[in-house]
DNA sequence: CCAATTTCTTAATCTACCTTATTATTTTTT
DNA sequence: AAAAAATAATAAGGTAGATTAAGAAATTGG
């Protein structure tokens, strides 16, 4: 089991010496996901947080009239859960599944209390994490109030020019927050206009 | 000062001691905010955070049309910065004032940082914190994509029945994304409907 | 306490984006 | 490689909420 790229990811905000290392790695549960499964299912509480290895996943929101509304892509070096489930303890409100074959290392919420007191630190790297999270969500909504779908679609596709290539446009659309039809039209306006 | 709800406040995540207290209460600033008046505004960089004493701030977005958004509402024990700008030191997108005279307490960055390492615990209390506020945010947006506008507004006055005693109708169109011409109508809508 | 400003209501018109439907294309499965 | 399924393009018609405007009520400030 390759456990570098993780490590390597914690290390971006705290430093861990040998001994809190080897307390850490065994709690990180290997997983693979195969396309279209779930890791978490709307309805079911979430008990984990897992480390995206290698793949590509998606968080989605299943409105009353079944669409899914993309919240986040999380592809390799994310970090990803229901955080309203796994914080509070109610059923999720989020599927998330891979959108490619993809590996992650899961991280138990109980395992994760223990790791917050033999290994403080940790409650630094996750304060990073979520303050980090919380960024992002308040920039997102921000940019949907000010800047019209076209604006966004551009945005993502600076932003995120690696998704452009791996996902499909129906997803794009969803995350962004139209419909497939209408990210055709701007595609066309687009290609036309350049 | 009456430091008594902000210890209460710190008391709900982590337990200090005597000595921890007594570094922490001099860093956290008191400062009174009278109404109108601006505790940041755009294009600043936001190099505090603020513990709500007293009174009622609002957090808000100019677009590019001079609309305002607001983003959050703080009163009475609630935390409040731009976090996007307090996080990475860029110019902050929001401004934050006073709606009514309100007092808060500031902690300053660098003393934060410091806070961080000489009592560790405040790693776990602002972890739970941003973790709070991302869930807000997720769950915030969540409901943008769901439900109505006059659904949002019933959630919010089941929410925050303080609030619509307190803040304007057009504060409220602000933070529900819509105008306030209609709120004016879904409100219509609800006094009749019942 | 009065004038000025802001807030709230109502209503007509407008628009960004959605819905539905049809066909073409690509991808997946067999 | 054929059949099935998913994706993408295009277009007509629909709707939630915006915009504009104008008068009434409430606040604010001098």
């Amino acid at each position: 089991m390759d456990h570098s790229n993780l490590l390597k990811n914690i290390a971006k905000h705290i430093t861990l010496n040998g001994d809190e290392i080897n307390y850490f790695i065994p709690l990180m549960k290997y997983k693979e996901a195969g396309k279209k499964s779930f890791l978490l299912k709307e309805g079911q509480v979430s008990k984990t947080i897992s480390y995206v290895h290698s793949g590509a996943l998606r968080a989605y929101y299943l409105d009353k009239d079944g669409n899914e509304n993309i919240i986040m892509f999380a592809i390799n070096d994310w970090w990803v859960t229901d955080m309203y489930s796994f914080s509070t303890g109610q059923p999720a409100l989020l599927n998330i599944d891979a959108m490619e074959d993809s590996a992650v290392f899961e991280l138990n919420k109980n395992d994760l209390e223990d790791l917050y007191l033999k290994v403080p630190k940790f409650e630094r790297f996750f304060r990073i994490i979520m303050q980090n999270s919380y960024v992002r969500e308040q920039l997102r909504s921000i940019q949907n109030l000010s800047i019209t779908a076209e604006e966004r679609y551009i945005n993502f596709v600076n932003k995120y020019p690696q998704f452009v290539q791996r996902v499909s446009q129906k997803q794009i659309a969803s995350y962004l927050g139209i419909t497939p039809e209408f990210l055709s039209v701007i595609r066309k306006k687009l290609s036309k206009g350049s």
